[in-house]
DNA sequence: TTAAAACATACTAATTTAGTAGGAATTTGT
DNA sequence: ACAAATTCCTACTAAATTAGTATGTTTTAA
């Protein structure tokens, strides 16, 4: 029950996009750098910011990434979705995947794991990345 | 940022013995049965939940293991905790882990994660084995 | 004394996560 | 026109974790 490098990878990275006060694009290579995160894998966790809406590119030459919404839009959830594809706790949540329960259809715990994915959506929700800038 | 299979093999036994009514200790073999769960795998992890304080184990023939609290006493958290050693959200919450973050001494998303954690520790302490008995 | 149970340890297989390699396509400044 | 810097794309590989087996030993009740 582990958040993922990728989630926390992109967090910075995202982070790094609130805090520019540049209007040009930053690019891959300067977050990899200030972040310690390998170029080339930075480069597909954007593509995936870009996938969730979190991001907008701007290619070729001085190219890079801004922030597509203002920070107090953007919340966990968005960029933790975005990292692990679904927040769910549990296989029995997610879509199209077989559950271990055999007794899916009267499953006594089912109910449970939904109440605590809830609970921790709403944690999720109640973050966004400004507050992570007005706390600095 | 998944539960694992093990916390849920271990639910669902645990609370087989929360529902039985004998005065006799449950064989693993009988719950890796009604379960589908593979008796060796179980075995291991009852041993673990004994180390954990949640079972209490009686040897030899017709033994088996016993809950060692009343289901009442016993919290989700305790049983998720057996099963993943920790309730850590985040690499950085564990003790003596690296971290991926450099920045470690005034580190942005620390506090933010700690808070996540807590909200997570206190859903599952909010749920004992009894809830789920008196549910069905 | 035998059978059924827990206990122990080491190994293996499967899956997921993290990271690399090698480019193609796009854009800008010179 | 062209070189450089950038995003974009796909496939591969390495590392780590998770899930499960194998092969027993030890304990105890009947
Ligand atoms: S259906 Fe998911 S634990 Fe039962
Ligand atoms: S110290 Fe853990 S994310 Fe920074």
């Amino acid at each position: 029950m582990k958040i993922s490098i990728n989630a926390d990878y992109m967090l910075r990275a995202v982070f790094e996009l609130a805090q520019s006060k540049s209007d040009k694009p930053i690019p891959i290579s300067q977050i990899a750098k200030s972040q310690h995160i390998p170029s080339k894998f930075l480069e597909k966790l954007f593509r995936r910011l870009k996938q969730y809406d979190i991001v907008k590119a701007i290619k070729g030459k001085n190219g890079g990434y801004f922030l597509k919404h203002k920070p107090e839009e953007i919340t966990m959830h968005q960029i933790i979705q975005a990292a692990e594809g679904q927040v769910k706790i549990h296989n029995c949540l997610e879509r199209s995947k077989e559950t271990t329960c055999r007794n899916i259809d009267n499953c006594i715990f089912r109910e449970f794991w939904h109440k605590f994915n809830i609970h921790i959506d709403e944690f999720l929700k109640s973050y966004t990345l400004n507050d992570f800038l007005t706390s600095k």
